[in-house]
DNA sequence: TTGACAGGTGAACTATCGTTCACCTATAAT
DNA sequence: ATTATAGGTGAACGATAGTTCACCTGTCAA
């Protein structure tokens, strides 16, 4: 099997976000017969590089959205291509649980910087869900917006606490609500 | 128009990694005419959230792969779901760069906790590209796989330095190969 | 009340898709 | 040398896609 065809087709899908027909595969690898297509198609489904539904419909594997992941750092990073595949993540997927309900925010100010989440970086945060004591919270505190820890103290009472000694734990005076959840912290370089 | 329409459509495609064809919308959405598909593809094209490439396949706009980006913090979580379409951010193309060449790693030990990147956060390299002077890199330095800050000393000499004030500055004593530039962060909770 | 219009039905047509059958190479294995 | 096999050509088929035309129907604004 040519890898080259592969290359094309997913080049092809990456360009117009979805897989060539009969007649485009034939222009896309110079073929002239469109039975070569057909077979070449079901080399590439026993492959696992093509799904074939009920309807005939090819769709790409989720392979190619998806990133290869290495194991640790220590471990280092190998030379081939070869044993890359075995695991890889899609970010999208990893990070996300609920579409519906998930939005990033930028981080502004250093209260949350002994968690390790400094200005500039990215949370990932999800409205859906109850958030239990020690996560990290979106709250509408007495009117204002904040990211803290969710804590309760001895008698029930929930409370913020910033990750950074320079600042005070916050308890609402007169109202204080849950918004979001932070699901992941994302920093790009 | 219907969002029912639409959210039944991106469905399909969530689940199936493609979008239906004319006979599958009809069913999804109780039509029995052709032409209401026909109508409503141009009604959904003309909105934005399909394309019509020249061949008048229809491909999904990635609006759906993406995340509203709600600005920073402090300015809180809209309650409608109105305003927020506005600015929204694909995970994959935003962190990712060369696809061929990005891994992700997962990060043992605590010789980058000053910069902020903790045991069990998940690093993004790309082995493509030259790693400049404050670079995070991954090195295989005399034998072993190191993440460290690239540094060079006033002789032009480079040396790996931690972010962590109980580890001391790695010169290579045989060679130091940098294999890869970290690029992105991800902490999940 | 009337008329425009959004959005649906129904039928027709051509192009492409998905598949099957028969057949034709080169190359590698026996 | 001969055989099997991978991978291509070519033609045919029904099914679906994509488009166009004519027409129907409820709603809303003038």
């Amino acid at each position: 099997m040519k890898i080259e065809y592969k290359d094309k087709i997913v080049a092809f899908y990456q360009k117009h976000g979805r897989l060539p027909g009969y007649k485009e595969i034939m222009n896309l690898l110079g073929f002239k017969s469109k039975n070569a297509v057909f077979k070449l198609i079901n080399r590439l489904v026993e492959e696992e590089v093509l799904n074939k539904d009920a309807m005939g419909r090819i769709t790409l594997n989720n392979i190619f959205n998806e990133i290869p992941l290495l194991g640790v750092v220590e471990a280092g990073i190998p030379e081939t291509a070869d044993e890359i595949k075995d695991n890889t993540l899609n970010l999208e997927d990893f990070l996300v649980e609920n579409k519906d309900s998930s939005y990033l925010l930028e981080v502004k100010g250093d209260s949350m910087i002994e968690a390790h989440i400094e200005e500039g970086d990215m949370v990932l945060v999800d409205r859906k869900g109850t958030a239990k004591a020690g996560d990290i919270v979106i709250a509408e505190v007495d009117g204002g917006w904040t990211m803290k820890y969710l804590r309760y103290d001895k008698g029930g009472q929930a409370y913020l606490e910033p990750a950074n000694k320079k600042y005070s734990n916050i308890y609402p005076q007169y109202q204080m609500r849950i918004a979001a959840i932070v699901r992941a912290v994302i920093r790009k370089y």
